[in-house]
DNA sequence: CTGTTAGCGCATTCAT
DNA sequence: ATGAATGCGCTAACAG
């Protein structure tokens, strides 16, 4: 079967006028008489008549849609971080492709490539490998490309040779918070767990931590910082290697909320309570993070904010307008009780 | 500015060829003299010349793209379904468009028509007004019109008055598997809590249950049936009703597996232990059912077949193939800690 | 094997 | 206020 389209050539036909005035009533570029209008409404609702974006999009050079490429929607991060941004991407009159990755190089570079192909106007690009700390050179140069012709956001991401406009939270102060919080509570040995090394967000996160044990003067220890991944899972290997210590420091400081959920599960599985016997802190306020008992206590990414201001950062960008380069979101501070009083 | 895209033109001026062989290189629809071709490709790589889909859609009057209708991401349910679908898409060389209606019907109807003015090839249909047992007349009528020029398949839903494929979790099983599971277990007094009254999904379940509780000769007590929504939140108020009763069953079964998170959260914070207290089981199985404690028995939706099973109805939909109007995907009992012998 | 031409559906000149 | 003609970028005839 051809699927044989109604077009503005029909509706035109039908209704005795030209394609031209048929045209006009859809854009409202032009007064047409009441009369015609009318009459050519008509036309259109009978026949259901919707024009056809391809044609219009080929003609403006413009989509009005956008390309988030992500690792995984299934994590709660990106979930919600997706589903503000594009709320608001909606109101701004714009389609969202959604582009899991799954880590997979080779899906993101498909992925950027069909973008490209499908002429999206912008690129929200909210993880993958834009968060290596040591990037494909390759890919570095492939988007550099891409950049020329298609504005590119960085949500909490950064690759290092490629200049991108950047949308990040604050995690560094966010750390810090925490950081103090505990301090607060008189914990001294206070450990970092889960990520992933060479990830921007962790390095940032790890570096911020260190830097402010050490400030204060606090032991860093690095038997006290280990783990590796993003997921429950691997926050229950690391609980199990917390575990293992001679020496148990007396909080931590997980990469993520569900990190945290893993290591409080296992903790909690072999008699150690929290926030009894040991204090932990999360990363993200993930929905859960309230729910999880006792409640994790943890930093907010201020989804809505981030997300709001990524595709206003974008925007302004496929409107030429002059932006800043890096524009931080604050994070705040979400307690629970998940950590106490020494 | 104008962006000034790289054509087939370029690229065809610049090889000293004709636009066509630069097409034919493309599209590999006719031989290429190697040394022509070459030298094309040189030119292409050059430029970095990528084809403008939306030309060629325009032509073929198909855009390898599908667009997904739900009512929010950030639902584990829908987050997992979505990711598994939009990866089997990718696979058969589709992208995909993410619609959150927010169950907000007029973000449902602007969804719709934008997918059609983008000339989606087809429409996955995950919730929303799909799922109202009595639906919008008016709504009804346009989606029927849209059938007629656009695959689409519900998924878990049904429309009364609209004759859509339908691909669904086979939820009747799942809800009988579970109340077996609590009657093998002593079980006789049994509830059935949260979801909305009204909306498909639930309706189902409740037929269900309430079906083979009476095959049973088990009583139906009606004052252990309540609940009004599909939220962790709106678990913590289903078991503050719960609890305020004079008799309590001694078993629930949750709508979903957030209600029974939210349930159980609540019935700990006063002191009733699950499954000790309480049997709580739920339904769909999100990856979090496994880890909040105690772990929840609960009911799988399959996410990976559905998806599939979905996309490929809508795929040979779109091919024309004769394809059954309703596929009913298994689902299955998953046995955690959150129910036992009583 | 390769070039020329026409048309996909629409919006926009330029006329009238 | 309206119509005729043109082009957006690409591919599929049709020639040669």
């Amino acid at each position: 079967m051809k699927k044989e389209n109604i077009t503005i050539y029909d509706i035109a036909k039908e209704a005795s006028v030209s394609p031209a005035t048929v045209s006009r009533v859809l854009t409202g570029s032009a007064k047409v008489r009441p009369q015609t209008m009318r009459k050519i409404v008509d036309v259109m609702e009978k026949y259901h008549f919707r024009p056809n974006s391809l044609a219009r999009s080929l003609l403006y050079k413009q989509t009005k849609t956008i390309g988030f490429i992500l690792p995984d929607i299934n994590h709660p991060f990106f979930s919600t971080l997706v589903l503000k941004s594009e709320a608001h991407a909606l109101k701004l009159g714009y389609t969202s492709f959604l582009c899991n990755t799954m880590n997979n190089a080779i899906n993101e570079s498909n992925y950027l490539q069909s973008l490209i192909e499908k002429q999206v106007d912008g690129i929200i690009y909210l993880g993958g490998r834009i968060n290596d700390s040591v990037p494909d050179k390759q890919y570095a140069e492939k988007l550099k490309k891409v950049m020329e012709r298609i504005p590119v956001v960085f949500v909490n991401g950064r690759m290092e040779g490629v200049d991108a406009h950047i949308v990040r939270a604050d995690e560094e102060t966010g750390i810090e918070r925490l950081v103090e919080l505990l301090v607060n509570l008189n914990h001294q040995k206070i450990g970092f767990l889960g990520g992933v090394e060479g990830i921007t967000s962790t390095d940032v996160k790890k570096a911020a931590f260190i830097q402010l044990m050490e400030k204060k003067g606090l032991e860093v220890n690095s038997e006290w910082i280990f783990g590796n991944g993003f997921s429950i899972e691997s926050g229950e290997e690391v609980a199990a290697q917390l575990l293992s210590l001679n020496e148990r420091p007396t909080a931590v400081i997980c990469a993520n909320d569900l990190v945290a959920i893993g290591m409080i599960k296992v903790l909690t599985k072999f008699g150690l309570k929290v926030p009894d016997d040991i204090s932990v802190v999360g990363f993200d306020d993930i929905y859960l993070a309230e729910h999880f008992p006792p409640g994790i206590t943890t930093v907010s990414q201020n989804y809505e904010q981030l997300g709001q201001t990524a595709i206003n950062v974008l925007v302004d960008l496929m409107n030429h307008k002059q932006i800043e380069k890096e524009i931080i979101v604050p994070t705040s501070l979400v307690l629970r009780d998940s950590c106490k009083l020494l």
